[in-house]
RNA sequence: GGGCUCUUGGUCUAGCUUGGUUAUGACGUCGCCUUCACACGGCGGAGGUCCUGGGUUCGAUUCCCAGAGAGCCCA
């Protein structure tokens, strides 16, 4: 990059702590609220032809205005006062000269469009440097950087009799100097947001040093386009990406003054101040210990001098895709990973580690890091506020290790929404826990199946179900949602698997017709899909089943879909629900024999009925296309929105009304279609209706359901 | 001050892209069930102004606008 001249080094302002002697980040800044005064002082106006307005007075010196500032340490840098252009009550001010209270120098008077009419008395002095907005001023106006403060926080010689004083001193002691010459006007408290050092809280000053820098300006928009063909993931995040790389007005300090960090590889002549850098293969290299690759300056033979400076560690971790990917090391792997697949970061550091990786990647290879790039929250402690040691809200990952192990954490970590903060909570760790001991008690469960039973309808319908599970965690984890992988993996697992399927076939287990090999590959397959998150749990039950080597190293299921089965267990499955929530409510053990039961449908359920007896302990089930000899009362109905809508439009509501009585719904049921207050209604704009059963007026046990009806016989 | 995001039973949360039957699940809570993988289990119940106001629409948790509160990033 040197060498492309896309580095150089420069005079620049940095961001500098006065007590910890260093230069600071943009990200060490710590931003405080504090009280400050501001400071309203008279500023003469030169000249005779003074037109005396309400805000330019007179006094026993002549004529003069008021500027305010925080800052009155900084006078003797003040090159220039500026109003704003569009300020009527400095419009004859603009062009002329006035004289700095103290340090009589002749300053001009500008005008800029980013002065505040309504700060102070809408004049500002321009000094160097007191602030962002200062610092822009002098690259605008190409004004000289000035010196007041030095390194430790102490006034330089141009402050004359104020040289040597702390700032605070200086400020203090210039307050009641102008005060005694009659020079202040007043003083205003100021509430202020001001810079501080993270580590001891001081404010921070600009001052100007050499420093190295990266290109940024020129690059802007070939970033913003290299960010543009990332797929992002959230997508929104994006925008703050591009919405950084527009607000940035400066390009990138790579040079820190710090005692540790990786050394800025370069040596620099005494005499002439050429650069050498170091070669490729002297790398890595520190240039104080290590020689130059030349003994003397090429250009005027020179001594040379390692840099003592180190580089932002931002340097370092903004080429981790070319590191990972053997850039410069290995071209075939290169060729092979880059660009790499994905970037997974949080959203705090979009402006930090996503930006610079973007910028020096397309800088150095002329294209884009990765194809994607998720953008994650953070785990916040369990009362909703970022972890501080100090708050005492702070959650150790080790313990939890030590208490639950890694799969309960790694659970949770997978549960939440991307690009989302959120609380750490120890109700997933327990949900998770038990989750973790469903798995494996499934596992200890299948462990000792050994017949070789007939694959029947009903395994078929659970690698249907395991098919379409399959499907939904791809679509999940191609959009980094692991949350909903997770959440459709649990639910087949616990909620399909162990809950329906596993009741419905534990008589075959017992009675050694079941397809052992079969139902632990299936399992063993449903583990597969959550087994880059509950690592060990998934491992330790495959192996048990399995045996033949790790469950990561395996490869990703794949199951039949077959839509007869699919269709028939499902209602078998709505079957055994439907009974077992009807014996629970009659307050019978699960497992309560029952003589006979009849399931009308239209289904033929041939294949399932023993799987319906063996789930429910029942003696015989007989399947019947008819219908219940019984007479039907319905008692209410509820309207299908979703057709009447459309179809009625604003009539809607009264539609809905006539539907929902039970004598229409009856009629309209046995007749398919009627005419009623003018509206056509038809049979299928009744999404459900709730009826009662009677047989010759004694009460019948039915359950009632869309696609069956079961009739009990205890 | 600017940008982005969030607000859903006691607590946490899914759904909102593509508006429509009874709003998902977890933790807790209450009741029932000791069935031989699991009582750290199963089944069921109670518990909701889907932040507020306005708009679009026959219909808004969902779409649009405004406001309030919270979080993060930046200044």
């Amino acid at each position: 990059m040197l060498e492309k001249d896309m580095v150089y080094k420069g005079m620049h302002p940095v961001n500098w702590c006065t007590r910890c002697v260093t230069a600071l980040g943009d990200a060490e800044i710590e931003y405080a609220d504090r009280d400050t005064m501001l400071n309203f002082v008279k500023f003469h106006v030169e000249g005779n032809n003074i037109d005396e307005t309400k805000e330019i007075k007179q006094d026993h010196k002549g004529h003069y205005v008021i500027v305010a500032t925080t800052r009155p340490e900084l006078l003797p840098t003040c090159q220039v006062v500026a109003v704003n252009p569009e300020d009527p009550r400095y419009a004859s001010l603009i062009g002329k000269i006035l004289t700095t209270p103290i340090f009589k120098r002749k300053v001009r008077v500008i005008s800029d469009e980013g002065v505040k009419t309504d700060y102070g008395t809408g004049i500002v002095m321009i000094c160097s440097i007191g602030d962002k907005d200062d610092l822009e001023m002098i690259y605008k106006h190409d004004l000289d950087f000035e010196k007041a403060i030095d390194e430790e926080g102490k006034m330089t010689e141009m402050c004359a009799l104020y040289e040597g004083m702390r700032t605070i001193e200086a400020r203090a002691m210039i307050v009641q100097d102008l005060q005694d010459k009659d020079l202040l006007v007043k003083r205003e408290t100021l509430p202020q947001s001001v810079g501080t050092c993270w580590r001891c809280h001081t404010p921070v000053e600009f001052l100007v040093k050499d420093q190295w820098f990266v290109k940024v300006m020129p690059y802007k928009k070939k970033i913003k386009e290299a960010a543009a063909r990332l797929n992002w993931y959230p997508a929104w995040m994006k925008v703050r990406l591009d919405q950084w790389i527009d607000s940035l007005s400066w390009d990138w300090v790579i040079s820190r003054q710090r005692y540790f960090a990786t050394p800025i590889p370069v040596w620099e002549c005494q005499g002439c101040n050429k650069i050498v850098p170091a070669t490729i293969d002297q790398c890595y290299v520190d240039p104080l210990n290590d020689d130059p690759p030349v003994a003397y300056c090429p250009e005027c033979g020179g001594k040379l001098a390692g840099s003592k400076e180190v580089f932002d560690t931002w340097m370092d971790s903004s080429i981790s895709a070319l590191y990972n990917s053997f850039w410069c090391r290995d071209d075939a792997m290169f060729e092979k990973l880059y660009p790499m697949t994905v970037r997974t970061q949080a959203h705090d550091i979009i402006r930090t580690w996503a930006f610079y990786s973007l910028l020096r990647t397309v800088l150095l290879t002329g294209e884009e890091p990765w194809e994607d790039i998720f953008i994650d929250g953070h785990i916040l402690a369990p009362d909703g506020r970022s972890m501080h040691a100090s708050w005492g809200n702070t959650i150790d990952p080790l313990e939890i290790l030590e208490e639950y192990g890694s799969d309960p954490m790694r659970y949770f970590s997978a549960s939440r929404g991307l690009g989302e903060d959120s609380a750490f909570s120890w109700k997933e760790i327990t949900h998770s826990q038990r989750f973790i001991n469903k798995i494996y008690n499934i596992g200890r469960f299948l462990e000792n199946a050994d017949a070789k039973g007939e694959v029947t309808m009903i395994d078929r319908w659970i690698a249907s179900e395991l098919a379409l599970t399959i499907g939904q965690v791809e679509d999940a984890v191609n959009k980094y949602q692991f949350s909903g992988a997770l959440k459709e993996a649990e639910r087949f697992i616990w909620h399909v698997f162990a809950d329906n399927y596993l009741e419905m076939i534990k008589y075959r287990f017992y009675n050694d017709t079941l397809p052992s090999a079969f139902v632990k590959d299936l399992y063993a397959s449903a583990l597969k899909l959550i087994a880059p998150i509950l690592v060990h749990v998934t491992e330790e039950v495959y192996s048990q089943l399995i045996g033949d080597g790790s469950i990561h190293m395996s490869e990703w299921p794949r199951s039949d879909q077959d839509e007869e089965a699919l269709r028939k267990g499902r209602l078998a499955k709505g079957i055994v629900s439907e009974i077992r929530r009807w014996k629970s409510d009659a307050g019978l053990p699960l497992n309560k024999e029952l003589g006979s039961v009849v399931i009308y449908t239209d289904e033929d359920l041939g294949e399932l009925k023993n799987d319906i007896e063996g789930a429910m302990n029942i003696g015989e089930v007989i399947i019947s296309s008819g219908q219940p000899d019984v007479e039907e009362v319905i008692i209410s109905a509820t309207p299908n929105f979703a057709l009447i809508g459309p179809t009625f439009g604003k009539d809607t509501k009264k539609v809905a009304t006539l539907l929902e009585d039970p004598k229409i719904a009856a009629r309209l049921i046995e007749e398919g279609a009627i005419e009623e207050k003018g509206y056509t209604l038809k049979k299928e704009y009744i999404s459900k209706v709730e009826r009662i059963f009677e047989q010759k007026g004694k009460k019948v046990e039915l359950i009632e359901h869309p696609q069956f009806i079961i009739e009990i016989n205890g």
